[in-house]
This record gives structure tokens, sequence and C-alpha cells, in this order.
DNA sequence: AGCTACTTTATAATCATTCTAAACTACTTG
DNA sequence: CAAGTAGTTTAGAATGATTATAAAGTAGCT
């Protein structure tokens, strides 16, 4: 039983989620990284059925990662609006993006500072601050 | 007949699109304004049908909607991955979101700067950069 | 007026995501 | 440990935005 299996049991039982194999499975193959995972379901999915002899079931990956997200271990990350991709880096951060082979790549929040802040709308405040790099070949 | 659909004619035409009535209607209730216009296929859908006696179909707004896009006379906006919003002010701006509401507004360029642009991964280059203030009631 | 390429349209297809409801399982309690 | 219960997984259906199809309509040209 590989080290990283209990920490994630921990992870889990600290979010008041059962820890399941699948859940224990998807945790591996989210956090067990050097780097930040920027992902969308379905590349996610081919990682598992790769990684792993039991199938997990679609439905369940969708169920594991919206419940990750709403207890703060994945953040939603905006980019394309033709499916969601999700990011392990959980902190305010930025992002390069690159349209054409639609990858993502952290920023270290150091490396950007906005001058100002804009006055926002009246009766409104400003939560979080995302910048994205749109990048291209050459 | 109104000054503004003359002005739609020549726009189109000048993008290398017929003037078609449909494409003029679509131009009038996007452009024919005093600030930016963000919306949803379906808010504009609903905003056609209200303001006009003759319908247009669903497709026929996808179809001018990305071939406006093409033309350069719309932008793409990522926020949210539920559905696309697009923007009748196509110059390189940012945002306020209030995830609630799912409003968009826009921010003056010059109103946001960034100190010091990150390095781009090898071999990319930074072709825009798009801010987005998260903003929340209160 | 007639031709042809472009356009519109109703409708079907696609595809990511969510829902359903039945089978399964982790944890609690006796 | 045996049951009980709430939480979980799952296959499959449903949803909703978007795209494709292909037939009918129209704009611009001759
Ligand atoms: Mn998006
Ligand atoms: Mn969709
Ligand atoms: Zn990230
Ligand atoms: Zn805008």
């Amino acid at each position: 039983m590989p080290n990283s299996e209990a920490i994630y049991i921990e992870k889990l039982r600290n979010s008041g989620l059962r820890p399941t194999k699948q859940r224990i499975r998807i945790c591996e193959v989210l956090f067990n990284r050097e780097k930040t995972f920027h992902f969308s379901i379905n590349e996610l999915m081919k990682i598992i059925q790769t990684k792993n002899n039991q199938k997990i079931s679609l439905a369940t990956v969708y169920n594991t990662i919206h419940t990750l997200k709403k207890k703060g271990h994945l953040k939603e990350i905006n980019v394309g609006n033709d499916m969601s991709y999700f990011d392990t880096n959980t902190h305010s951060h930025h992002h390069f993006y690159d349209n054409q082979t639609k990858e993502l790549v952290d920023i270290n929040s150091d490396e950007v500072q906005i001058k100002k802040n804009p006055v926002p709308p009246n009766g409104k405040k400003i939560m979080d601050i995302e910048v994205t790099f749109k990048i291209s070949k050459e």
C-alpha cells in the first residue's frame, strides 16, 4: 500500500467524504504530481482508464470532481466555452493559455501584478482576479 | 428606413456578406447601442423575438453570430463553461464578472495595467491579455 | 428573366453534462 | 460481528447548447 493512498484517505475524511476506492484512485491521479494539473473530464477519464484495471464510471468521475471542487480541492477554470477545465492549484493564480493546443500553464502569482484595480460597480466588491495571457506559436 | 439600416448594409458588404434582412436585423440589435453589449445566443434570441415581427431561426442566429465573429465584429468571451458569451466590444479589454448574476461589465483598458509581463513558455508569444475581476454583492 | 452561389430554415445529430433510480458499500450501533 | 442506514456508484436516460444536414429561398450578376 503506497504512502499516497493513506494521505488521500485522510484528505477525503477531512472533507467529510467517504474514502471509497474510486475517490482514492481519482485523488491519486489528480494530486500525486509534481506540478499543477489542468484537465478536462474527458482527459481525466482517459488517464483513469489507462492507469487503472477497474473502471470508474463517467458519472462517478463527474460526481467526484464536483465534490472535490465544492470542498475546495479543485478550481474550475474558464477558458474555452466548449467544456470545463479543472485545476489542482486552488490558489488565486494566473495562466498562459494556448488556444491552438488548448494548453494551460500556471503563472506564479507574484509574476503578475496589477498596477491599480478598477473601481467595481456600485454595491459590488472584487473577490478574485484572473489574468489569462493568450499565447501562440513563435 | 432608419439611418442605421444603411450603415449595417455597408458593414455587411464591407465584410463580404450579403445584407439579408435577417443579418441586418441582428446587426441592429447588436450594434445600435450606446454601450458595449454582452450576450448569450439565448438572450439574443429572446431580444430578437420581442423586437421583431418576423422570426429568425435559431440556426441563422448561430450562423450570423459566428460569421460576424469571424469577420471581427464580435468577440467571444470565456466566462462560465455552460454557454458562450459574445461581446460587441472587439478591442482588447477587461471585465468585471458577477458569477451570481452572470453579468459582464467592461473595464476601460487604461484602467488596468500589468506591472510586468511573465515570460511565456519557449517558442510562444503573448497575443492578448484578459483580466477578469470576479465581483459579488456587498 | 434566368442563373448561380450564398443564405435561411426546420430538423436531426452531436456532445458535454446532469439526472435517475437501482444496486452497492462504508460506517454506525447493538 | 450482524444489521441498519446514509452515502456512493453506476448504467442508462435526459437535458441543453451547439453544430450539421439538406431542402427551399434569395441576392447579385448577366
Ligand atoms: Mn468558458
Ligand atoms: Mn455544451
Ligand atoms: Zn492553474
Ligand atoms: Zn466586453
